[in-house]
DNA sequence: CAACAACCATACGGTAGCGTATAGATTTTT
DNA sequence: AAAAATCTATACGCTACCGTATGGTTGTTG
């Protein structure tokens, strides 16, 4: 175990990224921060300008890690496109551990983005890279443009509601992602 | 134009969810809305005992809208199951006058359900009963019991991400949801 | 009209957060 | 060791909200 003396802007975020995710975005708070971190907000005014600040670099950091993270991985599987939409799903399925709090960020930064205007224009940022990465994947399975499309905006639309439906132990998410991948997949 | 002398506690409650759409859970305070509604904060606390019990009546006035309205309308329709279907998507994606704020009111409560317990016990309700009543819908069109849980689930939650992406003009809502009834009822 | 209830305004003390200012402590550099 | 840079503590004024207390206004009823 480590005993770090002062704290990182990282720290920062990650612990600001730990409210985020269990109290809302109105958990932001710096002096509420502070005290998780047992130090005082003087820290905090020093590695940050204000609160509005700190928010913006959150958003910055978990636009790269949430589009990078899954996407490297199934890029570099070498499988065949069917396969690679399959690896999709169980990587986004997994309840893994990623930086900045994983599925549970994803939910609290979206909702965000109803009230702030800064967050919604990073989640529309990433949506579409990951909503354009999943219908590149149908047109390599040979789907028309259309058709491409469609499949993707449902399996990733069903991802995200699903997500939250399983939080509260009302379906099984990866069990319903493959069946609706199934779906998506056959041939008419 | 009638002028109201008065407020009624429905008065606060219809402004109270105006306030939650636009600002969020952190938006419904007392002070705030006796502003919007040109009043002071005597008048709130005249109508209710603090700001828990006016959140309270809220959900229980959302809890009885959100299943009432359109299991109402496609109960009483008289079509076959498969009709019935494709009519619960059309209304669903018709951008309705509901009381209480329609699809903005349903997402800002889904939010706040996860950091208030008692906003996610009501949705939790809500969500039971209409992936009971969809999943009851497929098994009428002579589904399995698994496939028609696993229709419903996929109908439901892709409905509830793709409202989410259509906000942002990523997705074609009803375009999308009926190419997915089109996937969920097709015989395999 | 008197009495009462319904409804709202105003004023109060208390809490919690924001951002600043300033000084203290610690580490790094020279 | 001295100086500089890095990091934190403390104290301050400000704002916004909560919930209470109290009194005023309006309308209804006997």
């Amino acid at each position: 175990m480590i005993l770090k003396k002062t704290l990182t802007s990282e720290d920062w975020i990650r612990a600001s990224f730990r409210a985020l995710t269990q109290g809302g975005p109105g958990a932001i708070r710096a002096e509420a921060i502070a005290r998780d971190l047992k130090v005082s907000k003087g820290s905090f005014y020093w590695h940050f300008k204000d609160v509005a600040s700190l928010q913006s670099e959150m958003l910055e950091h978990w636009q790269l890690a949430a589009t990078e993270a899954i996407i490297e991985n199934v890029d570099e599987s070498g499988m065949k496109p069917e396969e690679q939409l399959h690896l999709l799903i169980m990587l986004a399925t997994s309840t893994r551990n990623e930086p900045y709090g994983g599925v549970l960020a994803e939910a609290a930064i979206r909702d965000w983005g109803r009230y702030y205007q800064l967050a919604a224009d990073t989640v529309t940022a990433v949506d579409e890279k990951r909503l354009k990465y999943t219908r590149d994947l149908f047109l390599s399975c040979g789907h028309s443009k259309k058709r491409a499309t469609q499949n993707a905006n449902l399996l990733y639309g069903a991802l995200i509601g699903l997500e939250g439906l399983a939080c509260q132990q009302l379906v099984n998410l990866r069990e319903d992602m493959l069946y609706l991948l199934e779906l998506a997949l056959q041939n008419d």
